[in-house]
DNA sequence: GGCTAACCGGACACGCGAGTCCGGATCGGC
DNA sequence: GCCGATCCGGACTCGCGTGTCCGGTTAGCC
């Protein structure tokens, strides 16, 4: 986290205004957004959106980090509360589809290391293997897989709506069971 | 299918080029290759491309058109023969992890409008709803969301190999069961 | 072998997105 | 209110992909 402090305060106020428009455009969008777009959306110029993120991939990491700790966070409360998979997913899903640009970012892991979050993934499904919830080969990747295509499909088909992610999330989920 | 008569010997050569270079790289590496690519790679100029196809879309929708009819007319005989969608389901997601440019064509579903294949599922969702092998609400919209997603993501993160995809494709069966 | 129509492809024009620069405006301390 | 450090953003360059054009070449018929 990389926490510029602007000496001025249209500058911290203008900083605000990216941050928050990236957040909207990329979780409506995804990571394809364009600089212009994210500046004309907060209401500055290109320049403005450069001085804080001299690439747009230094834009994209700093907005993928955010969701990542808020993902890495709830996920470790939710081994805290051992919470099982048939019930972390759901959520898990909601979220991917809810957040194009976080789905795109978790799923090709580029730029972002995600290795605190698969740690703590890693930790329930080890649990939920154990007590024979889901396969006992289940990875990572195949969570990856499994999770995140749908969930980006789900954006790209604009079938974006509460009945759509339940639907689906309750298909993921058996997805993930043992096979007969 | 808008057959091009050349009047010369060459000219018939070099589209037959072109054709095999799109499929082979539209397939390899999804629909965003680009013409130079695909001329580079059939060894012709790009204005060669452009002459049969003027715009990309054409050179997309050509080839598209062509695997879409393979499909439907695969999907077919899976219908005379009364395939069981246990059978049939992994058929088609292998297809559609080996060609990338195909499973990107048949999610998004545009350009191509590919009732007649979609017919066919149907038919074959139908009688396996019938039997009770899956879900009785299954869609052909939730086959392009299940299928199409996972075997995306499985070119997009290079996994793509025999025991991935038959991995991947008992998952995807599962997941259109009866969910408990 | 010669002639003409058909065809080839290198070179060009255009649009768009990433990233840079500098003249002008604005904040904030005095 | 004044002044300097800081910041803003319009205008620019650069690279790349799409689509066009024309001079040179070749096939195919006589």
């Amino acid at each position: 986290m990389t926490e510029v402090t602007h000496r001025r305060t249209d500058a911290r106020r203008n900083h605000e205004r990216v941050v928050a428009a990236a957040r909207e455009l990329f979780a409506r969008a995804g990571l394809r957004v364009t600089v212009p777009e994210v500046a004309a959306h907060a209401g500055v110029g290109r320049a403005t959106v450069y001085r804080s993120y001299p690439t747009k991939d230094d834009l994209v990491l700093a907005i993928a980090q955010e969701s990542f700790a808020d993902l890495a966070s709830w996920t470790r409360s939710a081994v805290d509360s051992d919470m099982p998979l048939s019930a972390y997913v759901p959520d898990l899903f909601a979220r991917l589809a809810g957040d194009h640009g976080l789905a795109e970012a978790f799923l090709e892991g580029r730029l972002v290391p995600a290795t605190d979050l698969l740690t703590l993934i890693g930790e329930l499904t080890a649990r939920a293997k154990a007590t024979g919830e889901v396969r006992g080969d289940l990875t990572t990747v195949d969570l990856r897989v499994i999770l995140c295509g749908p969930a980006r499909q789900l954006i790209a088909l604009d079938e974006w709506n509460p009945a759509a992610w339940r639907r689906y999330a309750a298909m993921v989920v058996t997805a993930l069971r043992h096979p007969r």
